[in-house]
DNA sequence: ACAAATCAGACC
DNA sequence: GTCTGATTTGTA
């Protein structure tokens, strides 16, 4: 009697054996409906067997398979089972997480996409009666009417509002709703490239580099300054992989950068079916872009970390874009890295990848000069007059501050709001001010949850955590000593909005963070107001370093970039060079007088030096040889055991047994148990311990040794998780 | 003596 | 993770 065995969102590592009598060889990596307790459950099915794994058990019989969906393809289980070796976690939950939501439940999956029609009225309406400017009404009508019906693919072929403007239909009863089969098999799209803009010689060279590498597995490492035209070159390496009949996966950091890259390579690629991937798709749609990949219709599939597992039949190549950014790596449950495990997959499926940054990971630069990568260079800017910005440090010691801006900061802002030229402020930090004090006593209003600050939010008349998301009234007088008069302490983003209306009464100022791009459709409209030149300031947190193309800006001015230069975490330096390097960037993209501010306490940091040359280079290998002298990565590996309780001297107590119960293993160290860097988080109190090697492997043995021990060890109370690679310490 | 709280272990 | 039955702890 064939068995199966079926992996489940389950913190058990082994998988589960069902009596399956139809199960055939087809059905590894199908899903399966199991019993399971009094549950029942979804899981991958990972392997066909004669005989039960364990003995004395009497096997239940799957309750279904789940046929009429495409199966797991070979390489994502094997990713799968890689993820679930390289990060000590639990097979079944990583494929829990890297399956769509949708798929998980054992309610039947619909494999249908909505196609919509005209209806009688719809027919009756007549295109000349709709106003002059519904140019989109009037096109989706005509398509409407030539082709019959169009599903959501072609409306968003035709634009990507389209289907906000059929929803209006639907409204008004002019189309109607039928679904058609999801499955059914796209027609064949000769793909025709279209006429690029010319390359230039960096550019050319990059990708004629790429192409001699072959269609095998090469990783390359794009390093390519602001504006010098990364994207193009990735443009033309998916043409020429659409071009072979095969599949690209392209991976962004951000949702926030999704509609923008996605908007721009539809129009570069107007015949290919482009789809996105990421956790703020509706379920329903993340399920159909994810079929269409599986099915090999999508060509471009475009997305966040989590679509590095996206099952991809025809796949021919891979890319990382902005590689070096922290969002690739999962913070929570499976803390996996998407660009480490892209670099896995492209050499499993024996594919060209390509990183791209303007400022790498220390890890990849690291790869790149030691010769596991290639080097790919762009130094120049793409658009021929720009050139890279002129930095300025304004010395915090020696310029008073007045709402956190110095003279000489707002003089420059007074002159490009003269010129008609736009700026762009940036501080880190949101809300009104990230603290508030009593003058009096000192006291600080501080969360009840964590050992964080309180922020002003002026606007809401209130506190919040950052951390936690708790929230209070601004209190009249201070709960320490009474007295009246409680002072904001320090800038965030709405301070400096108001100070800034206050300095330019004539500019107008726009702010751009998490509190005002929380409706949908915000961050867009605010992009489009500065293409527009409607806006002459922009105030924003690092929402606006990342890939927004700003032609008429010519002045950054950063508030205070001293955070990061005396840290704990040792990638801080690395983290706040990259930062300033992509705010700065965003001066001057299309013209010659670029121009940075900094205002600082250390003006002789280093890291301004190196910024000022705009030498990544320079300051990476400064930053390499110092992680080599002091052990760090990428020269060492960490993992870091991280646990939580309600009272610190439990979670400490854990991690001190966790710590007597570690094997004795040469080559790798096990440190002390210490309070993490927030040591309260939303009432827990946190610690972490520690555990770095110089290889790989000794790290590795250590942790399949340390493990299955210390899950038999399990101390109430206590929750606790494993951080390979972390990237915070 | 009984109920509530806690715990180890299975779950296939 | 969720559930079970067994054991410990608390209370009348």
């Amino acid at each position: 009697m064939p068995i199966v065995r079926v992996a489940l969102d389950v913190p058990v590592f082994a998988p589960f054996d069902y009596l399956a009598p139809s199960a055939e060889p087809g059905d590894v990596g199908r899903l399966a409906v199991v019993p399971f307790g009094r549950r029942t459950l979804v899981g991958v099915i990972v392997a066909l067997a004669e005989k039960a794994s364990v003995e004395g058990v009497r096997l239940k019989p799957v309750s279904r398979i789940l046929r009429d969906l495409p199966p797991l393809p070979g390489d994502v289980l094997a990713l799968a089972a890689f993820c679930s070796d390289y990060y000590h976690h639990p097979l079944g939950q990583v494929l829990a997480t890297l399956l769509p939501q949708r798929l998980r439940r054992s309610s039947p999956v619909r494999l249908t996409e909505p196609l919509w029609r005209l209806t009688e009225a719809g027919w009756a309406v007549d295109p000349a009666t709709l106003p002059p400017r519904a140019a989109l009404r009037r096109r989706l009508l005509a398509a409407l009417r030539v082709e019959g019906n169009l599903s959501r693919e072609a409306l968003l072929a035709l634009s990507p509002s389209a289907p906000q403007v059929i929803r209006d239909f639907l409204a008004r009863g002019w189309v109607e709703r039928a679904n058609a089969p999801l499955r059914v098999q796209a027609p064949p799209r000769p793909y025709r490239p279209d006429t690029p803009p010319p390359l230039t010689r960096e550019q050319q060279a990059a990708l004629d580099a790429v192409r001699a590498g072959g269609a095998g597995f090469v990783p390359w490492l794009l390093l390519g300054v602001t504006g010098s035209g990364k994207t193009e070159v990735y443009a033309h390496l998916i043409a020429d992989a659409l071009a072979q009949g095969r599949q690209a996966l392209l991976l962004v950091p951000e949702i926030n950068l999704t509609p923008q890259t996605e908007a721009r390579f539809r129009s570069r690629f107007p015949e290919a079916v482009i789809v996105s991937l990421h956790s703020h798709l509706a379920e329903g749609e993340r399920l159909r872009h994810w079929l269409l990949a599986a099915e090999g219709r999508a060509d471009i599939v475009l997305g966040t970390r989590l679509a590095v597992f996206a099952p991809l039949p025809k796949l021919g190549l891979i890319v990382v874009d902005e590689e070096h950014d922290a969002s690739f790596k999962q913070q929570d449950g499976l803390r996996y890295s998407a660009r480490d495990l892209a670099v896995v997959r492209a050499q499993q499926r024996e594919v060209p990848i390509v990183l791209g940054s303007a400022t790498p990971s220390l890890e990849s630069w690291h790869n790149a000069v030691n010769g596991r990568y290639r080097l790919l260079t762009l130094s120049t800017r793409a658009v021929q007059a720009a050139r890279a910005p002129r930095l300025t440090l304004i010395d915090l010691r020696r310029e008073p501050v007045t709402d956190g801006l110095t003279a000489p900061l707002v003089r420059a802002l007074k002159e490009r709001l003269k010129r008609g030229e736009q700026s762009l402020v940036f501080v880190n930090r949101r809300g009104f001010a990230p603290a508030l004090a009593c003058p009096a006593c000192g006291w600080l209003a501080g969360c009840p949850r964590c050992a964080a600050k309180l922020v002003v939010h002026l606007r809401e008349k209130r506190l919040r955590c950052h951390h936690c998301g708790h929230g209070a009234v601004i209190p009249r007088q201070c709960p320490a000593c009474g007295a009246f008069e409680l002072t904001p302490l320090g800038q965030g983003t709405q301070r400096l909005e108001r100070a800034l209306q206050r300095f330019l009464p004539q500019a107008r100022i726009l702010r751009v963070d998490r509190d005002s791009t929380r409706r949908r459709d915000a961050l867009p409209e605010m992009l489009r107001q500065v293409q527009a030149g409607e806006v002459d300031v922009l105030v924003g947190t690092q929402m606006l370093t990342k890939g927004h193309d700003f032609p008429r800006l010519t002045l950054v001015g950063i508030v205070n970039a001293d955070s990061g230069l005396y840290s704990a975490d040792f990638r801080a330096s690395e983290r706040l060079f990259a930062q300033l390097l992509q705010v700065s960037g965003r001066a001057g993209r299309a013209c010659a007088h670029g121009e940075v501010l900094i205002q600082t306490a250390f003006p002789g940091h280093p890291l301004f030096a190196a910024l000022a040359h705009g030498n990544y280079r320079e300051f990476a290998n400064t930053l390499l040889a110092e992680r080599e002298a002091l052990g760090l990565p990428p020269f060492t590996f960490q993992a870091l055991l991280r646990a939580e309780a309600h009272r610190m001297e439990s979670t400490l107590d854990f991690l001190r047994k966790a710590q007597a119960l570690a094997p004795r293993l040469p080559g790798v160290e096990v440190y002390d148990p210490v309070p993490a860097l927030l040591p309260r988080l939303a009432g827990k109190e946190r610690a972490q311990l520690l555990v770095e090697s110089a290889s790989r492997g000794l790290l590795k043995q250590f942790l399949s040794t340390w493990l299955p021990v210390l899950r038999r060890h399990q101390v109430r109370n206590v929750r606790w998780a494993l951080d390979v690679d972390p990237l915070e310490p």
